[in-house]
DNA sequence: TGTTGGACTGCTGACTGGAT
DNA sequence: ATCCAGTCAGCAGTCCAACA
C-alpha cells in the first residue's frame, strides 16, 4: 500500500504537467497512472484526488505569486535587474537561538544525507521532492520518532531563549556597518603575497590587494605612455612589463585583460588580516 | 516568515578609456 | 550618461518540501 502511494506521488506531477488541463479530471489522471503502473488503482482513488488537489494548490499559489511580483514590478523590472537580487536581508541578531525545528525538518535533517549518499546524482530539488513523498507516505510509527525529536528541539529552543540576551542597538548598528563595508569591499581588499617578480616590479612591495594592484598598473601604463595611440584600449608593453607579464616579443594586450596576466603573480592570500 | 540541506547562479565591488 | 571589457572573493538568492 505504502509503496503504491509513493509511486503515485512520484508519477503524478509529471502526468499532470503533461495533461490537457481543460479536459483532465481526477478519473483521467487516475487512468494515466494505471497505464503507467500497469494495475488498477481504484482503492487509491481518494489518495489520488488529495494529491491532485495538493499539486494544483501549489501551482496556483506559485502562479499568483509570480503574477503579483510581475504586476508590482511593472516597468521597473529592467531597472531592478541591474541591481539583481539586490534585496539585502534585514540583519538579524546572529546570537539569537535558531527557531525550533518541526517534525518534518527533523526528518529532513536526518534523511537528506542518506538519500544523497545512496543517489549521488540526485539534484537538490529531486531530493526535496523525494523527501516530501517519503514524509507523506510514512507510517505513524516512523513519524512519531521525528515528532519526538521536534519536541526535544522545542525544549532546546526554550532553554536557549531563556538565557538569550539580545545584542544592544549599538552592537547591531556596528554589525550592519561591518556588513555593508564587507559588501562594498568585495574580494578586492584581500591581501595577497606578491611573486618575487611582482615585488621587484612594484619596487619592493611584498603584499598587495587587487584594488591597489590595478591602480598601480594603470598608473604605470600612463606614466610610461604605453597606451596604443590608435586604439587606447590596447597596451604596447615595454620590456619590463613584457617580462613581468610573460608576453611574447611585440605582443600587445587589451588593457582590461591585464588582471588575467597579473593573476599568476598573486601567489597566495595573506593569513590573519 | 523562518527553519533544514548544499550546489549553483548571478550580482557587487574597483579600475579605465572608448563607444554608443 | 551608460555600457563594455576582464578579474574573483564574498555574498545573496534560488531550488524544494512541510510545518510551526
Amino acid at each position: 500500500m505504502e509503496d503504491t502511494q509513493r509511486q503515485i506521488a512520484r508519477l503524478l506531477p509529471d502526468i499532470i504537467r503533461g495533461a490537457d488541463l481543460e479536459k483532465a479530471t481526477v478519473r483521467t489522471l487516475q487512468k494515466s497512472l494505471e497505464d503507467s503502473l500497469g494495475r488498477d488503482l481504484g482503492e487509491h482513488k481518494n489518495f489520488i484526488r488529495a494529491e491532485v488537489e495538493h499539486f494544483l494548490k501549489g501551482a496556483v499559489t506559485k502562479k499568483r505569486a509570480a503574477l503579483d511580483e510581475e504586476g508590482s514590478k511593472g516597468k521597473k523590472a529592467k531597472a531592478q535587474k541591474k541591481t539583481g537580487r539586490g534585496k539585502t536581508k534585514e540583519l538579524v541578531d546572529p546570537t539569537r537561538p535558531k527557531g525550533p525545528k518541526g517534525a518534518y525538518m527533523c526528518f529532513v535533517s536526518a534523511r537528506r544525507s542518506q538519500i544523497k549518499d545512496a543517489n549521488p546524482d540526485m539534484t537538490f530539488p529531486d531530493i526535496a521532492r523525494e523527501l516530501g513523498v517519503e514524509w507523506k507516505t510514512m507510517s505513524e510509527a516512523s513519524r512519531h520518532r521525528y515528532e519526538q525529536m521536534a519536541e526535544l528541539d522545542k525544549d532546546r529552543y526554550t532553554r536557549e531563549m531563556l538565557s538569550y540576551v539580545p545584542l544592544s542597538d549599538e552592537k547591531m548598528q556596528e554589525l550592519r556597518e561591518q556588513q555593508s563595508r564587507r559588501k562594498a569591499a568585495g574580494g578586492l581588499q584581500v591581501m595577497y603575497h606578491c611573486s618575487p617578480e611582482l615585488t621587484a616590479f612594484l619596487g619592493g612591495a611584498k603584499t598587495i590587494n587587487r584594488k591597489e594592484l590595478t591602480t598601480r598598473i594603470w598608473k604605470y601604463f600612463r606614466e610610461h605612455n604605453l597606451m596604443d595611440p590608435i586604439n587606447k584600449r590596447f597596451i604596447v608593453p615595454d620590456t619590463k612589463l613584457s617580462k613581468l607579464l610573460k608576453l611574447q616579443d611585440g605582443e600587445r594586450f587589451l588593457a582590461f585583460t591585464v588582471s588575467r596576466y597579473l593573476n599568476p603573480h598573486l601567489v597566495k592570500k595573506v593569513e590573519s588580516q
